[in-house]
DNA sequence: ACTATTAATAGTCAAAGAAAGTCAAAGTCA
DNA sequence: TGACTTTGACTTTCTTTGACTATTAATAGT
């Protein structure tokens, strides 16, 4: 496995039922994780923005931090929520992303899961590159959005 | 025996038992059988195809992998054999058909029914007219194939 | 007290590395 | 000859690394 990976998940592990958001220090979870420091930034660029339902934010110097909150949610705020956010063009990475979350919060089952994971899966979308992303997400917001209601 | 058929077996038999599923590494693969890594492409798209109950999804980058799931046909006869038997094309029409089949059986639920109808919905597959019912065929499918052993 | 300096953090960005994908040409065989 | 297979050059995607920068807190000087 990935060390980005095994970040991504020993992060979301210190979420426990009660606290919405944590704090790491950078240089300490590197240091576990025998990486360099910038690669927590990558991990948390690439797994914990805004529309993956994660706000950041971190202070510098002595007593440094990086505090990670989960937005607070009902099921349908939270779809809502990522359907406004989400750009208009969507990897299959950033939908992994997705959908590990939408299943951390239970928000969606195992076989919901599964099918918004084909749907949108690259070797599934068979155009050319350039119109790939931009179906992924066409096709991914209508997907969600139609899981609201339920 | 050709190449192609020795790698064909050689991942057939990853399989055991339990897995329905299998990782192999492009490369590993490749230098084990003393060939070049797009072969091992060739061997999955001709013999690894939803029609022959095999689903596959991919990742680049370090850490990269494919992923082989396998489906198990005793336990649905019927999807599988839709699956098997439709054409390359299906137009949204013939999705609505089949979708509405699928509920009178009984066989999917409602909220599978509204996931497969959006996801091949003219209105989402924004491709040219051209390829989209082929587009269409391909999603279908390979949802379909994820749904028949739940 | 107020300021200057140093140490402790975190952030940025681009290059290097590690996979896998694509496509078409060349080869093989019935 | 035509379908299937093999090969390889080139592309794309994602991750890892590290040099350099920015910010804040702690400490030392005045």
């Amino acid at each position: 496995m990935r060390i980005s990976d095994l970040i991504e998940d020993f992060i979301k592990d210190l979420f426990d039922d009660n606290q919405d958001y944590i704090e790491i220090q950078r240089n300490e979870l590197a240091e576990k994780f025998n990486c360099v420091p910038s690669q927590i930034n990558y991990v948390i660029s690439t797994r914990f923005r805004p529309s993956q339902g994660y706000y950041v934010e971190s202070k510098r110097g002595g007593g440094g931090h990086i505090k990670i909150k989960k937005i607070n949610i009902t099921k349908s705020n939270y779809l809502m929520h990522i359907i406004t956010s989400m750009e208009d063009r969507l990897t299959s990475n950033e939908v992994d992303i997705f959908i590990s979350n939408f299943l951390s919060y239970n928000i969606i089952s195992n076989t919901e899961a599964k099918l918004l994971k084909v749907a949108t899966s690259d070797n599934v979308l068979i155009v050319p590159q350039e119109i790939k992303d931009h179906l992924r997400a066409n096709i991914f917001k209508n997907m969600i959005l139609n899981l609201v209601e339920d």
